[in-house]
RNA sequence: GGCGGCAUGGCCAAAUGGUAAGGCAGUGGCUUGCAAAGCCAUGUAUUCCCGGUUCGAUUCCGGGUGCCGCCUCCA
């Protein structure tokens, strides 16, 4: 069975096959690190941790670098205005998304590198650029001269000379010294309000345009040429068609063989926009006491191509999803009947599970899968025809797929307190007594203190609420 | 204005040239002291509208409507 990618440069669906036989090379770009990313961006980077993880179920040895945008515009307009350190404020929002990727348990990349730690690299490949006479220079900045690259716009299914025609009537002329609009800085030499952010190097005294150094730090990991990039649609155009120009002029080889790009998000049907006031962060909806295996199941359970729209109805429906699957663990913790080893339906589970995967990440496939499983089994459990054996292949089961999609995680064992404990045996007592009454205000009681009583043939179960 | 994407039952969301998975919510039942969890059953789904191709379209083509994205630095 071959993996099959939607393809952004070719337009269809195309089987995966990589450079080197057994290996993937994934450059996916990263976030700017000036403020905290919101759960658009956080979408992006979970649709991109399922297709790092489904590879390396695969079998695959991938490689998967995200880089850091540490100097930039925005980054050095908010150190003016705040008077923090450029190195602060990146370090603290750099930090900041580390602990968000690991909140939704997305997998750190292999390598992460930085535009800052990466300048000598720019400034070399900027060089080979300007030798083989893709780059002009006007007032210290070099810019890429976009007519010397003849096959401009094959991702994005733009016309260079409509582009052109476009830029024209909507560009302020004073606001660009290029000799074309569509020209793009690789250098943008210091000026005064750029403060101390600025490098001293054979180019000039300035700091890396925002294309080169995806280019750059691409090629310093993953070679020449690799295999997938990904990134969210917006950055379509300009930002890939101008990478891909920029690395195949360096090259001359081909940049990239599958482009992957995610939608966007809409919230509550509408898009994201400060205006709306609903670019939330990870962090505003852990406040509002939202579990994070929730958010993960909400934001990544549509396929990534399709618009999704992000609500809290929708939210809560994702944590209700994601309780029936921590349920079922239970319900298979305490499975002591005896019967079939389930190694053929977990077998067939798998197989539709992986599949669907296979297709373009189709997530939705998958977890119906898994969703018919569940079903299945809790028909076995409540039949009282599923022993140990069975019930341990159901969780190991479970465990292979949340390795992949990380959307079914191991239940731990609720530490029950000691107070929680003699309630419940004081409301066993009563209850064998008949006095329900007691018994429903213990568990009244219970619940008061977060904790939902369920009564099993096997005596009391309680789970957190 | 140019280019592109999307439109499936209350909500979310797959799939297919032969009459439509799964999840959430609702309703009825089994089970339970009562619940909870689970299981079973249940939703006329004219698959946005109008045409066309076809024996047959939700799926292909054309038009329309609506929403979304890109058109120089926004995932």
């Amino acid at each position: 069975m071959s993996i099959v990618f939607y393809n952004t440069l070719t337009k269809r669906k195309d089987e995966f096959v990589p450079l080197a036989a057994g290996k993937a090379g994934i450059y996916t770009c990263g976030p700017t690190v000036y403020n905290y990313a919101h759960i658009g961006n956080l979408r992006t980077f979970l649709f991109e941790d399922l297709l790092r993880r489904h590879l390396e179920y695969r079998g695959y040895a991938v490689t998967h670098v995200m880089n850091l945008t540490d100097v930039e515009d925005k980054i050095i307009r908010t150190c003016r205005e705040t008077g923090e350190s450029l190195e602060s404020l990146t370090g603290r929002f750099a930090q900041a998304f580390l602990d968000d990727l690991d909140t939704l348990r997305i997998l750190r990349p292999h390598v992460m590198p930085r535009a800052t730690e990466t300048i000598p690299d720019i400034v070399e490949f900027i060089k080979t650029l300007r030798e083989r006479g893709h780059t002009y220079e006007v007032d210290g900045s070099i810019y890429f001269r976009l007519a010397s690259f003849g096959n401009y716009g094959k991702l994005s299914g733009f016309d260079i000379d409509a582009l052109k025609a476009n830029a024209d009537g909507r560009i302020d002329s004073d606001e660009y010294e290029t000799e074309d609009a569509r020209d793009f800085a690789l250098w943008k030499a210091w000026d005064e309000d750029d403060g101390d952010v600025y490098w001293d190097t054979e180019l000039g005294k300035g700091r890396p345009g925002w294309h080169i150094e995806c280019s750059c730090m691409s090629r310093k990991h993953l070679g020449d040429s690799f295999d997938i990039h990904c990134g969210g649609v917006d950055l379509v155009f300009p930002h890939h068609e101008n990478e891909i120009a920029q690395s195949e002029a360096a090259t001359g080889k081909p940049f990239v063989n599958y482009w992957l790009h995610a939608g966007h998000l809409q919230v509550e049907g509408r898009k994201m926009a400060k205006s709306y006031g609903n670019t939330y962060t990870l962090r505003d909806l852990l406040d509002k006491g939202y579990d994070p295996a929730a958010i993960r199941w909400a934001l990544s359970t549509t396929h990534y191509r399709e618009p999704s729209n992000f609500t809290f109805n929708g939210l809560e429906a994702a944590a209700q999803s994601m309780r029936r699957i921590q349920d079922f663990r239970l319900r298979l913790l305490g499975a002591d009947g005896d019967g079939s080893d389930l190694a053929a339906e977990a077998a067939a589970c798998e197989k539709a599970f992986g599949e669907a995967l296979d297709d373009d990440l189709n997530i939705s496939a998958a977890l119906a899968a898994v969703f018919e499983f569940v079903r299945e089994t809790n028909k076995r459990i409540d039949d009282g025809c599923l022993g140990a054996p069975g019930a341990a292949n159901a969780l190991a089961l479970l465990d292979r797929l949340d390795a992949v999609c990380a959307l079914f995680p191991p239940k731990e064992a609720d530490a029950v307190p000691q107070d929680v404990l003699d309630l419940l045996n004081e409301r066993q007592r009563v209850r064998r007594e008949k006095n329900f009454a007691r018994a429903d205000e213990i568990r009244d009681t219970l619940k008061a203190m977060g904790w939902v009583v369920e009564d099993t043939p096997d005596g009391p179960r309680v789970k957190t609420a």
